[in-house]
DNA sequence: AAAGTATTTCAAATTTTCTTGAAATATCAT
DNA sequence: ATGATATTTCAAGAAAATTTGAAATACTTT
């Protein structure tokens, strides 16, 4: 794990108290791994647009159908996802499923 | 547009001045496409560990080799879509190139 | 100039994500 | 019960992202 890197770079780093300590600063291949999946969640246009939407005013299906102008069996792939992800939940109420943002994404959308 | 919410759905609505004002209120679907694409790009586990690591610290491609342990050209592309994404800079020194954090980058860090 | 190191690029193969339309489920209204 | 509405699930196909390894580029050192 010792690369020739260049001397600027090596001084840097010692500076700063060694690589072991930069490193120890990152955060755990799990932690990275939970960051990743969220950023994936909200790595699409219709999902950020659903999620927004939500931040606002909670919903059912339908009524979120079209605003994002999604057939159903999409719209219902990404509200997956993102229940998935714990930025949304949903309860039924009649024959509907009324979603609205969990804490987690109200911290997102704040952002 | 308009399909058969529920009345408590309907109600809240208009409270709030209508569908319309909530909408108006959900960025651009240019503005979710640029939001939607940074999160793409912070949507890998090597990607973020790369960004964290030149938070804290410059390095040439081959340190952040070493430390995400990934072959060269894998590194590569996953340099370039940080890069494309403006998240992450580089330069060249000798027959190196040294890579930092962004602005952009490290505001998305700190957050 | 030759050989070495650092790094990127490319095309092909693989994997993951997204889309589609049909069928299934659940609840409501008659 | 029957038919209607809301919504999800499923499997197949399409599209996008990632991985791989070889070749190309660029600069350094000898």
């Amino acid at each position: 794990m010792v690369s020739s890197i260049p001397e600027k770079i090596k001084e840097e780093i010692e500076k700063k108290g060694g690589l072991k300590e930069i490193i120890s600063q990152i955060p755990s291949d799990k932690k990275l791994k939970n960051i990743a999946d969220i950023h994936q969640a909200l790595s699409d246009k219709n999902r950020l647009k659903i999620l927004y939407f939500l931040y606002y005013q909670d919903s059912c299906a339908c009524l979120l159908r079209d605003i994002t102008d999604l057939a159903c069996s999409k719209l219902s792939y990404h509200l997956k996802i993102l229940r998935e992800a714990n930025l949304i939940k949903c309860k039924k109420f009649k024959n509907y499923l009324i979603y609205s943002i969990t804490k987690k994404g109200k911290e997102i959308i704040e952002k």
